[in-house]
DNA sequence: CGTCCACAGGAATGACGGGCGG
DNA sequence: CCGCCCGTCATTCCTGTGGACG
């Protein structure tokens, strides 16, 4: 009862406080908004190079690249379902289908993800992809659609699974005689030309669209068109909406970014039942974001990934080599009697933890004394003690290796 | 100026759990 | 139920390499 009492308190206290949010909705990042501010050459560009299949026509190939948070997949959407409606208008059997290759995982699944968008059902596994493929195509062909396939993301793709699937859908039009398709591909990565095979992509950049990021001036717009739709008037100071773009420019042009900073300030400041943002909450959020970030990360890692970055902090210098973490790791695994991994594995785990932004990675050469990483870690070491502190089985692994590095510098 | 360390990191392959169609 | 295929993780084997040392 006493519990009932407290949750009374905090309803009460959140229905009554002082209302900052109008719209949460609006600065969630798939939110997609009537003005895209700074980017009326990308969607004056991408709309007339599209325009063509309103009359019918097959659209040229387009390639598109930028930097996360520059406005890539919005602006796509943007236009996209512009397009759509236009086409009603105009009785042209136009469709798109958005595949976020990250999100989607496989090549499998992006092949079955596009045959459900034509209307051909697919199960989750079990087939080959060639299957899949095959499937997507006839129900493609009997649909008579002009269809255009968005690959957001796709290097995520290409990463792991090579061009294969770009490779066939390329090719697709040949083989197609009532139906067309065009591809749209959206790359982060500005590194992808060089991974692909050259004919795949020559036949895919057709055209091309590049993404700036946004500066300072601009996020700041941005984020003001949005502070009016999401917040009450007078919710936000001007220092927080300046400090707000400042972090984000300075972090590669990222509205992703500024607009999660933004309201994250927002619930920060609607939990101390302030009355408006100011630039305290602003830098709070910061902290809130990158904190939880790095703890979910932490919590999520395998045991072995664990192991390395526990290897890591014990070894409690700034520039371990793989071989004296595999040394301490060996003997972790010892304690623990679990089975150990190869070194070699062990190498593409501490990548993996480095693009994670957990530990840092740099190869070196030290010339006669070999070449190898010099690793180090990227997070605080309080913070590994706090989250691996209730791991139960790391958690001990932990109290040993503090107490006897204490018995150390004790004698 | 060549050698040679201590690994990097690519390619091929295997083990395994999950899920399909028949 | 079987045979097949998928994706993931891991191992094995391998060739490649920057630069201090001799």
């Amino acid at each position: 009862m006493g519990n009932t009492k407290i949750l009374d308190d905090v309803f009460e206290n959140f229905v009554n406080s002082a209302q900052l949010f109008k719209d949460r909705e609006v600065l969630r990042h798939d939110y997609i908004p009537e003005k895209l501010p700074h980017r009326e050459d990308q969607i004056r560009l991408l709309g007339a190079t599209v325009a063509p299949v309103l009359k019918d026509a097959r659209c040229s190939n387009i390639f598109i690249y930028g930097n996360t948070g520059t406005g890539k997949t919005a602006v796509t959407k943007y236009v996209l379902s512009h397009l759509e409606s236009k086409a009603k208008e105009y009785n042209a059997l136009v469709k798109f289908s958005y595949v976020n290759c990250r999100m989607t995982g496989s090549e499998y699944r992006v092949f079955a993800s596009l045959s459900q968008n034509v209307g051909v059902p697919v199960p989750f596994t079990g087939l080959s992809v060639d299957e899949v493929f095959d499937r997507f195509r006839r129900g493609l062909e009997a649909s008579r659609i002009n269809l255009i396939v968005v690959l957001d993301e796709v290097d995520a793709l290409i990463k792991n699974r090579g061009d294969r699937l770009l490779y066939e859908l390329t090719r697709i039009n040949e083989t197609l005689s009532k139906s067309k398709v065009s591809i749209i591909g959206i790359s982060n990565d500005l590194r992808l030309k060089e991974l692909l095979d050259s004919r795949v992509f020559s036949s895919l950049s057709e055209e091309e669209l590049v993404f700036r990021p946004y500066d300072a001036s601009e996020l700041h717009n941005i984020l003001l068109e949005r502070s009016k739709l999401s917040f009450h008037e007078g919710s936000l100071s001007e220092a927080a909406l300046n400090i707000c773009s400042a972090l984000a420019a300075a972090e590669h042009g990222d509205a992703r970014r500024a607009l999660d900073l933004l309201r994250v300030a927002g619930e920060v400041a609607e939990r101390q039942g302030e009355k408006t943002i100011t630039e305290e909450h602003v830098r709070e959020a910061e902290r809130h974001i990158e904190h939880n970030r790095v703890v979910e990360a932490l919590k999520n890692l395998t045991l072995h990934s664990k192991l390395v970055v526990l290897s890591v902090y014990s070894l409690n210098k700034s520039n371990a080599t793989t071989g004296e973490i595999y040394d301490v790791y060996n003997e972790l695994c010892g304690e623990l009697g679990t089975g150990l991994l190869t070194q070699r594995r062990l190498g593409t785990l501490v990548n993996e933890l480095d693009s994670m932004g957990i530990l840092n990675a740099k190869v070196v050469s030290m010339g006669r004394y070999g070449r190898t990483k010099k690793i180090r870690l990227e997070i605080s070491r309080t913070l590994i003690k706090d989250v691996f502190g209730n791991d139960c089985r790391i958690g001990r692994l932990l109290i040993n290796k503090l107490s006897s590095k204490k018995a150390k510098s004790k004698s």
